[in-house]
DNA sequence: CCCTTATGTAAGCATGCGCTTACAATGCTA
DNA sequence: TAGCATTGTAAGCGCATGCTTACATAAGGG
């Protein structure tokens, strides 16, 4: 299946006179890592956990294959490294009041910070998959809905909290994995303007149920 | 990788005298293609797309492999054929103004109608890996959104009810991918007040933005 | 300078996958 | 009963995958 352009670029290890266009990279396994992870991002935000391969990680990050398995030891790990990164800093650094704009935002807004959408593309694709993945997802979103209950009195305040993440999710999938319109081209304050006011009431008022 | 119970029950060809336990099953072609796509249907819930083996399939299903490809011609198009059947007749039977209800009620019921959550599952587990898996779900949610869309004047009614609808699978991913509690065991009930609450405005308002 | 360690590389192993093929059994029709 | 299309079966082909191994090359201390 797709046996279209997958040999595309490896690395030239004896391509020809490595005089100017391509200096011999010196030895640096801190970089090297990097580089696994941020091609390893990539393509597993667009192909999803499965369908992704290490030999294309490899191949993006211009790295011999073998080192990602040095460096990771398997895919799966370096599926959660992934997951890993960049996780909770916006949980830390946001006031409870603030972030479920913010988080909103972060899922609305494309092109911003380049690691915000692609994680959340990370968790949607490998979520039906990996087995690593439902857990991370359920632990990150264990403590964003604790933050946000928090906020509320009421005394199923978690599970308020909990049905704002999914809405939340739910629209990251529409946009970003299924592509729905008009949603997916939306603009990010329109939406954000009627999930924050359909919200109100279920995350700032007391238990009246 | 998981090298355990595969090999549990193939069929016995030639097993022993095949007298009173096991008559060799007549000729059934429509209830071979039955069997196929009730086996299929549970497991590309439980593992979704990628990760579900056609062995496993027509293990499952007491069928030889090669009828599946017989039967279905590929892997893809037995999924697209999983998708397809009792997907629109919820759509259909319903009246716009209780839709939202009884989708979201039938997103929050377990054990109700077996075909019912096990579609959603196999929808939001293959979402990320299979092509023809978005395109479906884009399909079957523009048509609800079109439908839910008639019940408010807003000028971006439809973006509205696609708002619902993400809510709506968010949800079902919470519950049946991720099965983060309390989300996941709370009752229908008191979800379903929650969210129609809040989703009040959004749906039947004017478009008092 | 050599020797050890860290880093990078090439080649391939073992396996499970989707799918195909060649063939046997069954039932229908003439 | 003979002929034929339909249904079921056994075996395996070709391939891409995750991962491993055996080996080169660079850096750095004695």
């Amino acid at each position: 299946m797709d046996t279209s352009e997958h040999t595309r670029h490896q690395d030239r290890p004896g391509d020809g006179p490595v005089t100017e266009n391509a200096p011999p990279r010196p030895r640096d396994a801190q970089g090297t890592r990097a580089r696994i992870l941020h091609a390893a991002g990539a393509v597993f935000a667009e192909r999803g956990y499965e369908a992704a391969t290490v030999r294309e990680i490899a191949g993006r990050a211009e790295v011999n294959q073998a080192l990602i398995f040095r460096y990771f030891g398997s895919k799966q790990a370096l599926l959660t490294e992934v997951m890993a990164q960049g996780g909770k800093e916006q949980l830390i650094n946001t006031p409870a009041e603030r972030l479920f704009e913010t988080a909103l935002r972060g899922v609305l807004t494309k092109g911003g910070k380049p690691g915000t959408d692609r994680l959340l593309a990370v968790y949607l694709r490998s979520i039906g998959s990996a087995d690593a993945a439902p857990e991370t997802v359920r632990a990150l979103g264990e403590e964003y809905a604790a933050a946000l209950a928090a906020l509320s009195s009421a005394d199923d305040s978690t599970l308020r909290a909990q049905l704002a993440m999914a809405w939340l999710l739910g629209i990251g999938l529409m946009r970003v994995v299924v592509g729905q319109e008009p949603l997916a081209s939306a603009e990010p304050d329109e939406i954000c303007g009627h999930v924050l006011t359909a919200l109100e009431g279920l995350l700032s008022e007391d238990g009246r149920e």
